[in-house]
DNA sequence: CGCAACTTAGTTGTGCACAACTAAAATGCC
DNA sequence: GGCATTTTAGTTGTGCACAACTAAGTTGCG
């Protein structure tokens, strides 16, 4: 048993590894659960910002879900090929596109409705509960990016 | 604002992506760490797993960090390719492959030494914290999993 | 104006994750 | 022994993530 947990190169006592299976876990609860509405994970993430506020810029959408145009293009012609979304290059800035929903795409958010309480129930924590962990992870988030922002080899 | 953060379909509020959002800063931090060392998180995360323990089954790597062999098959030939690990049939049982470090992957491990302080120095947490946290997310998940297993759709 | 610097999307290539499937070996039951 | 069932790795195909790059449009500065 190791005396110090931040230091061991032990797989068991490591947060990150702790992230990286509730990470998968949930995204692998979400699959099941998405699968009635033929959605990925970062596709529901992608229409969720859609449903908040509606004709956004692929920039924007970036922004919100720290996804950059390499993940977000093919993401964004499937939505469009699947007939949620629409794509359309602003008028007066001919590198922007905007992103807005077709009303198959605003309709869906009636059939997506019960899913927030699902998976808050499937992680059994109460309002509190959720809100405090939440709240751990984006200060953990942000430390972590601010750390690597600064972060030079070997130093 | 809305009175129930459970049930709301409002990317800010879910923790969920508070969970995928803080799994890819710490991913993002182990790119510019694992640099220097040639490595991927996971597959950081096969070393880890045999510097505790060398000589495993591809079948218990597999139950350790919850992969399968679809994941590890491609994973576990890079490594062999870069000379860190071998692989070779059990004799007693040709289904299974042994994998085992090289002396280059053993070796590495000293190299890796300094990693697990740099990632608790970014997370800014505490011993105590970090315990915590790893254990409240260690709950999340298991409650999670659980949930997903008698998960029936529309039920 | 003219042109360099910057911004915005998209493309290409690599490496996970994971579902669905295949192949081969071991097990167990008759 | 014979054969269905199970176990174990590996393969194939899809969809993220992300680095590196390209293409096209805009901005700003001389």
């Amino acid at each position: 048993m190791p005396t110090d947990n931040t230091a061991s190169l032990c797989l068991d006592d490591q947060l990150c590894f702790g992230l990286y299976a509730a990470s998968r876990a949930v995204t692998a609860l979400y699959r099941v659960v998405l699968d009635d509405l033929d959605l990925t994970y970062p596709q529901y993430l992608v229409m969720l910002a859609l449903w908040e506020k509606d004709e956004r810029l692929v920039k924007e959408l970036g922004t919100v879900l720290n996804l950059d145009s390499g993940t977000l293009s093919p993401l964004l012609k499937r939505l469009e090929k699947s007939g949620l979304i629409r794509r359309d290059r602003q008028a007066d800035d001919e590198r922007s596109v905007r992103v807005s929903l077709t009303e198959d795409g605003a309709r869906l958010r009636e059939r997506a409705s019960g899913i927030p309480k699902i998976i808050g129930d499937a992680m059994g924590l109460d309002a509190a509960g959720l809100a405090r962990t939440r709240a751990e992870l984006d200060r953990l988030t942000e430390s972590v990016n601010a750390y690597r922002q600064a972060y030079v080899p070997a130093g």
